[in-house]
DNA sequence: AGGATGATATCC
DNA sequence: GATATCATCCTC
C-alpha cells in the first residue's frame, strides 16, 4: 500500500466560509483531489473559476429560489454543488459562506498534476476528467476522498478578471467581472 | 453554425 | 402534462 501524501490534506472549512469573490480568487492555484479508487488518484490545480453571488445575482441558480436543485448551494460552505447541464455535462461548484447565502464558485478548468483520463479545460470536461457527477451533489469537500488541498497561491497580479461565460440571459449581471483565471495558463478554457 | 440530451422551472 | 431553457462540448 503506497504511503499517503502528507501534502494532500483538505483545506479547513473556514477557507470556504468567506464571500464567493474572495474564495474564487483564493481557489486559483489550489488542488482539487479525488480518490476515485485504490490506485486512481486524480489531482488538478485550479486555474479558472467563476463566482456566483446568490439570489440577487440573476446568473446564479439560487436566483430561482430555494428548490431541491439549489438546496446544496444554499447549504453550508465547503460542500459541492454539482448539476447536469445540457443533458450531458456535469458542472461542479464549491459552496461558499455564510450558510444560507446561496453563493458558490464554479470550477471551470484544471491544470493536470499527473495523469488525467481526459482534458480538464472547461467545466464539463473538468468533471469528466475528475470523475465527478451527480453522486457528488452536496458532498463535503473537507472529506478524505474529494477535497481541495493547499498549494502555492497565485499572485494577485497574475489573476485575469473577465465577465462570466454563458450567462448572457442575466442582463447587467452578465457583464460583471466575476470570472478569474491564471494569466498565461494554457489550460484556461477561453483565454 | 448546429445538434446532442435530460433535468428543471414554469407555464397551461 | 407540455414546453422552453440551459453556468457545454463536439462535429461539421
Amino acid at each position: 500500500m503506497p504511503a499517503p501524501r502528507a501534502d494532500l490534506v483538505p483545506l479547513p472549512r473556514s477557507f470556504h466560509d468567506r464571500d464567493p469573490v474572495t474564495v474564487a480568487r483564493a481557489l486559483l492555484g489550489q488542488r482539487l483531489v479525488h480518490r476515485v479508487a485504490q490506485g486512481d488518484l486524480r489531482i488538478g490545480r485550479i486555474v479558472e473559476v467563476e463566482a456566483y453571488l446568490g439570489p440577487q445575482d440573476r446568473a446564479a441558480h439560487t436566483s430561482k429560489g430555494r428548490t431541491r436543485r439549489t438546496e446544496a448551494m444554499f447549504g453550508p460552505p465547503g460542500h459541492a454543488y454539482v448539476y447536469l447541464i445540457y443533458g450531458m455535462h456535469h458542472c461542479m461548484n464549491v459552496v461558499t459562506g455564510p450558510e444560507g447565502s446561496g453563493t458558490a464558485v464554479l470550477l471551470r478548468a484544471l491544470e493536470p498534476e499527473g495523469e488525467l483520463p481526459h482534458a480538464s479545460n472547461g467545466p464539463g470536461r473538468l468533471c469528466k476528467a475528475m470523475g465527478i457527477d451527480r453522486r457528488h451533489y452536496g458532498h463535503d469537500l473537507c472529506s478524505a476522498d474529494l477535497f481541495i488541498a493547499a498549494a502555492p497561491a497565485v499572485d494577485a497580479a497574475d489573476i485575469v478578471v473577465r465577465p462570466r461565460i454563458g450567462v448572457d440571459y442575466a442582463g447587467e449581471w452578465a457583464l460583471k467581472p466575476l470570472r478569474f483565471y491564471v494569466a498565461g495558463n494554457r489550460f484556461v478554457s477561453r483565454p
